[in-house]
DNA sequence: GAAAATAGATATGAGGCACAACAATGATTG
DNA sequence: CAATCATTGTTGTGCCTCATATCTATTTTC
């Protein structure tokens, strides 16, 4: 069995580290440019006081109004009990409401306010110029062709 | 200012939720689909009692014999108190030794023992064939294209 | 109407990550 | 050479994300 990837002399400590074997995998790759993603993200957000699951929560209501925390939840990938505080600074902050339901007591409609939809407006119009950015180096055919690809890769969960 | 995406009457519960904002954002994009690759390499990896980061770490050292841990933690981008515990259970588990370095008896020359080795061989197989699957609806070409650009979306951290 | 299911909330714990501070050692410089 | 400074690994602490179990209030089902 040839191996694929040279090894540095076993006596001394390599002068530049070799990740050859981890760049195989689109997981290391994806963490890696992720990382960047999300860093940038950050400090975007920041100015707004919003933080990535935050920020979230408040486009996914703005654009579905009146959902439900379960279908909020849902839509987002987490537990039910970690989006409750997540709506709780949300409704803290007046940027939406919960509003009750009449045909069901138990759930909350959710709704943003006036001052929501503001923030949001902000958020994203400097989200998008900060990703903008971040895909300078890339031309429209191939960030199609990511973008595709990534929904493959998403989707081949249930396929697994 | 022409909204781009519609939404659901505000009067009722919508019955599907709309992500198609978010969808315009690389870093959604990238979230969702890294959490399948993820969520895959967790199980993949459990048979073998590694974790993501353990099993970078081994790979790291597997293909880098006698760095050093400040080496070891650049390379994974994390902070040098917290691979400390990686590196403790690696070496509680006799797959990776802490050599010390007779040239400065500050450092510790990591290596990788037999048995380390041969976990890592075992675990790298395993994680090719899984991630193999994850991308078998992509032709060649596709992944090469989506490996270049989180290659380039990775490197505009500097670029800013 | 009783039992099961559902919506949201609370509490708790694990894991990933950052920062501050320390001891031991090494490098620099006056 | 001595004093200062930098670096290596370590410990401690705390925040954020996320999962699970459990609870109450309500609704649905039989």
């Amino acid at each position: 069995m040839k191996r694929k990837h040279e090894h540095t002399p076993e006596d001394s400590a390599p002068n530049t580290i070799s990740d050859a074997t981890l760049r195989g995998f689109v997981g290391y790759r994806m963490k890696r440019a992720f990382n960047v993603v999300q860093e940038d993200l950050t400090t975007t957000l920041r100015p707004f006081d919003l933080r990535m699951l935050t920020y979230t929560a408040l486009v996914l209501i703005v654009d579905n109004p009146g959902l439900r925390q379960s279908q909020l939840a849902d839509a987002m990938d987490i537990e039910r009990p970690n989006l409750v505080v997540i709506i709780d600074e949300l409704e803290r902050r007046e940027l939406i409401v919960r509003d009750r339901v009449p045909t069901d007591r138990r759930a909350y409609a959710l709704r943003t306010t006036l001052a929501g939809r503001q923030l949001y407006e902000k958020a994203v119009a400097a989200v998008t110029v900060h990703e903008g950015k971040l895909l300078a180096g890339l031309d429209d055919a191939t960030i199609t062709t990511v973008f595709d690809a990534l929904r493959t890769i998403e989707k081949a969960r249930k396929r697994g």
